[in-house]
DNA sequence: CAGTGGTCTAGACCACGAT
DNA sequence: TCGTGGTCTAGACCACTGG
């Protein structure tokens, strides 16, 4: 028996209840017409966490659209974390649950993207000589040496970050590249022009704040800020830029929604 | 004149050059298999970031399927967030910067969902009659009871976080769910059954342990930790659970890749 | 084995961008 | 005006799930 069909008194199945119908003449693509609807159902309680929706072949003939483009319809809900496909079984409503959110950058691109207003004051710039950690992330040998630069960046005079860097110290690279490794660390910070990196990985963590950086920061001592460590790879996979930003969270809300918000 | 085309010698349009050819007799799909061409293909700097693709028809031609799969390979591209379609223009490679980067909890998911090697302590469960800023967050006179519950969630023994839950004490609901909000934070922590959830809003920031919550999960006190706030909603709008997890970074890493990575 | 989602075709037309 | 991505159709077949 079709689960998603609805009985009558003579227990005959009935064609599917359309909540609304889709205005072709609208600009609003079908697809979203239909998205919108579905999403409807499911925050008004029709279909509840867990549920079953109707099958896509039946929300297409229900709405008078071809299959692909209920398929079209289905997958922003999918996308947008709201439901969950199994082949061979059906779509699901997802629950919701604290697990199911996430955490963009966004804050931080629009901010470093905003470069009228940004001020970038080198408070550190040398040649590393002795060994340390990040050698070993940028693959060196303990003595060979590195490049460090610690940036404060400011966001209409106010510090938003600082960023420590280590980039390796290449002879061989043109000088103007390699001593205060601003060509590789524009195109980290600012999305500017050609990137010189294939990819990168960044994990983000909670830190304090020592004396200096708080003073940098004009934050407190000891205040809690994210720590956002990021290591690069140049199209060689060559680790290449190893470093972190420290910033506020008040600077950089991290802020994720779940479930159905658009009512 | 066509952007992607080559030129010979003689300044002839030359049909796009195809890296490799589509296996339509694997059991990959030809979309996914057009993708990993394509991803390779900048991997390995033929498509540099800034750069345009060919167009999507002159992709379904050079690889000899059709529009609307090559369109798929792009879309598999653009969800993994390496390329940029803009329409009426082209779909162009990202740059690689921290911008990018998008931070998943499926790390607490995973674990709060391994619930045979889960134990549940509550550390406190109280009435609160006193005004406070949970109440102002769930709506609630600053006479209104508060149902307040702590509980430690160790894993395989281990402290893995400490919830703080502030939960509206209605009178009028069956005292079971009220009374420890047993219920309602099951389906918060645990996604098992139905959620009781329609929505919920999160933020993550950095903290400090006090002593006492150090004590609870066996860190030293200031450590920091991930303190992840969370206000959800259920079906009829209301603010039902809010409060927060404090875990710590080394047990819940938020971690993120960005760029190509698989080769 | 029936029903579901997943892939795919070969067209069509539209909205938008750059020229 | 032309090339681009965006939407859409009306089919087809496949892979998988579950009774």
């Amino acid at each position: 028996m079709k689960a998603d069909s609805k009985k009558g008194p003579n227990g005959v199945s009935a064609p599917l209840v359309v909540a609304k119908a889709i205005d072709k003449s609208s600009r609003m693509p079908a697809y979203a017409q239909m998205a919108d609807i579905l999403r409807s159902s499911i925050s008004q309680g029709e279909y509840p966490p867990g549920a079953r929706l109707p099958a896509e072949s039946a929300l297409a003939k229900a709405y008078g659209v071809s299959a692909m483009t209920a398929r079209q319809a289905v997958s922003v809900l999918e996308e947008e974390g709201l439901v969950r496909r199994v082949q061979g079984s059906g779509t699901y409503v997802r629950k919701v649950g604290v697990a199911a959110s996430n955490f963009g950058l966004e804050a931080l691109g629009g901010i470093l993207a905003d470069r009228d207003n940004l001020q970038v004051r080198i408070v550190k710039a040398a040649v590393k000589k002795t060994p340390g950690v990040e050698k070993e992330v940028l693959g060196l040998k303990p003595n060979e040496p590195v490049i460090v630069v610690e940036r404060v960046i400011s966001h209409r005079n106010e510090p938003f970050t600082l960023h420590i860097s280590y980039t390796s110290f290449d002879p061989t690279s043109p000088t103007v590249e390699s001593m205060l490794d601003t060509v590789v660390l524009t195109g980290l910070i600012f999305q500017e022009g050609y990137s010189k990196f294939k990819r990168g990985a960044l994990r983000l963590m909670p830190a304090l704040l020592d004396a200096r950086e708080a003073g940098l920061l004009k934050l407190p001592e000891g205040a809690p800020v994210f720590k956002l460590e990021h290591l690069f790879y140049d199209f060689d996979n060559r680790p290449t830029a190893f470093g972190w930003f420290l910033v506020s969270h008040e600077k950089m809300p991290l802020l994720s929604k779940v479930g159905v918000w658009d009512e």
